[in-house]
RNA sequence: GCCCCCAUAGUCUAGCGGCCUAGGACGUCACCCUUUCAAGGUGAAGAUCGCGGGUUCGAAUCCCGCUGGGGGUACCA
């Protein structure tokens, strides 16, 4: 079994892409086949020089690799549409085409295209749609030979039947007919003015070629379906089998997610800290489930339970929220060394780092990020949960630092008494901090909450921020007594 | 407009004729744990299985219609 993701470089790779590339990679990967990547690069005026690097690095990023291919070549090089095209592939076939009289050269230019249409819309026969047919369908060979003569630029067009239906199977609806009235087609274009092929001639050569037994894509190629169907047969060639995955649609459920309004470039996941393989478990589970209670998955047992059947027709939606819970799921699986390194980088993004790290930097981060682990969502969030080990607390809020109950005098004086008893403790570390201030709170009539709430505002400038204790002891005495005394200060 | 696809809680889903008084997860809420926040534990709210007809002894599951949503309607993929 042959299989392929064949994008287009016109931008970055969005999630929902990656999503059909792990279809695909993960159906390759079930049944020991094999998964191709190919360029089409058909569009010349959309391309986006550097789109190709970025999406295979995006997909390299989540797991998905690749058996033949632009970077790696293989069997069927090249794989590229521009360079194929150079080899004169696509036009090979569409003379094949032109010769069984299953295509035409069609004159119309795009201008004159937009006049039908406008004409076909203007007229009270109230078209349902308007469906190209170019007036060259009933053309004498003599009279295409003439136009063709003058210069004049033509493309060539699949000659589709006025009437009959055109029906295929496709495996994510169980097996079910596709049927689509030939009339709702048009002439579809095959080569353009330029020469280069459309989408649909060249994927279908190059699927054809290559060797491809299974199309998985979006299903947005539903629509044009019947023309591949048409064109298979044309050039007498076995069809594949055909699987539309469904789309992921935006949040609020309006359209499919889309590069220009929505944040879903896989880069952006990839900076803000999400782990590949959240991603990897996060996308199999858009459209595909396995049973009625498992989703935590490795790659090797989604690769092992992966099955199109088991694909969902309907579409989904994306839901940050879940990637999100997934994440930190993954985060919170990994040992805290592997967490420190991973945090790193971040680190030396908001400047809390040198950059390069110091082994001071590594042996520090690595005491600190326990404190943040269970915590974190998203990698991009330690450097703002850690901040105050890296700058001091400005600016006291009297309101954070007052607890329940208690008043600015008060506070003062515990702050101070505490500010005491930690100058007193022998051993600066969790366990002895703790047990020195249990203590002090109960000799000073106050709760351990009132008096870590406030040692906590002290020493971190806020009232949500990891284990107290665990807090003071990587700060140092220091630091931690230095926070405390102008805290107290300030509310003097 | 026309064509195609889809339809279980706010979201992702299990279910493929009786095991469903519809299961799991995210999110929400409550409680427990607890120095805050998380994590973890327990529990709750939330779906007349979009609506209406059939078929059947029996339907979330099959069929039809409607409605809703999505996709397509390019010399873009």
């Amino acid at each position: 079994m042959r299989v392929r993701f064949a994008p287009s470089p016109t931008g970055y790779l969005h999630i929902g892409g990656v999503r059909t590339a792990l279809f695909n990679w993960l159906f390759a990967r079930h049944y020991g086949g094999q998964f191709i990547l190919r360029l089409e690069d058909t569009d010349e005026k959309r391309f986006v020089q550097g789109a190709a690097d970025d999406i295979a690095a995006s997909m390299r990023w989540v797991g998905i690799d690749w058996d033949e291919g632009p970077d790696i070549g293989g069997p069927h090089a090249p794989y590229v549409q521009s360079e194929r095209k150079e080899l004169g592939i696509y036009q090979r076939y569409a003379d094949q085409l032109l010769a069984s009289g299953h295509a035409y050269k069609c004159f119309v230019t795009p201008e004159q295209d937009e006049a039908m249409r406008a004409a076909w819309a203007a007229s009270g026969a109230r078209p349902e749609r308007y469906r190209f047919r170019g007036p060259e369908r009933d053309w004498t060979p003599a009279q295409t030979a003439e136009a063709e003569a003058s210069g004049q630029p033509f493309t060539i067009r699949l000659r589709v039947p006025m009437d009959g239906a055109t029906s295929f199977s496709d495996l994510v609806r169980g097996g079910d007919q596709i049927t689509i009235n030939n009339g709702d087609l048009y002439d579809l274009v095959l080569l353009k003015t330029s020469g280069m092929p459309t989408y649909h001639l060249a994927h279908l050569v190059d699927d054809h070629l290559m060797g491809v037994t299974h199309v998985i894509r979006g299903e947005e190629w539903v629509p044009s379906a019947p023309y591949h169907i048409m064109l298979y047969n044309a050039l007498g060639w076995e069809l594949p089998v055909f699987a539309h995955v469904p789309n992921i649609l935006r949040q609020d459920g309006k359209g499919k997610l889309s590069k220009r309004k929505d944040d879903v470039s896989t880069n952006r996941f990839w900076e803000r800290g999400y782990l590949p393989e959240a991603m990897f478990n996060y996308l199999a589970l858009q459209g595909w489930s396995f049973d009625d209670k498992t989703e935590i998955m490795s790659r090797d047992e989604i690769v092992e339970r992966f099955t199109i059947e088991r694909v969902q027709a309907s579409p989904a939606r994306w839901n940050p929220d879940k990637l999100k819970d997934m994440n930190g799921i993954y985060i919170r699986s990994l040992p805290a060394a592997d967490v420190a390194d991973l945090l790193m980088p971040y680190m030396m993004k908001a400047g809390m780092v040198a950059d390069p790290p110091r082994p001071e930097d590594y042996s520090y981060l690595t005491r600190l990020t326990p404190l943040v682990h269970e915590r974190l969502e998203e990698l991009q969030q330690a450097p703002e949960m850690l901040s105050f080990f890296f700058q001091d607390v400005e600016g006291y809020e009297p309101k954070l630092l007052i607890q329940k109950q208690m008043d600015a005098g008060r506070t003062i004086d515990m702050l101070r008494a505490a500010h005491a008893t930690l100058n007193t403790v022998q051993v600066w570390e969790t366990g002895e901090l703790e047990g020195q201030l249990r203590a002090l709170a109960e000799s000073l009539g106050v709760k351990v909450g009132q008096l870590f709430g406030s040692i906590r505002v002290a020493v971190t400038g806020r009232s949500v921020a990891p284990p107290l204790f665990d807090t003071l002891a990587a700060l140092g005495r220091e630091r931690s007594l230095a926070r405390i005394a102008a805290a107290a200060a300030a509310l003097e």
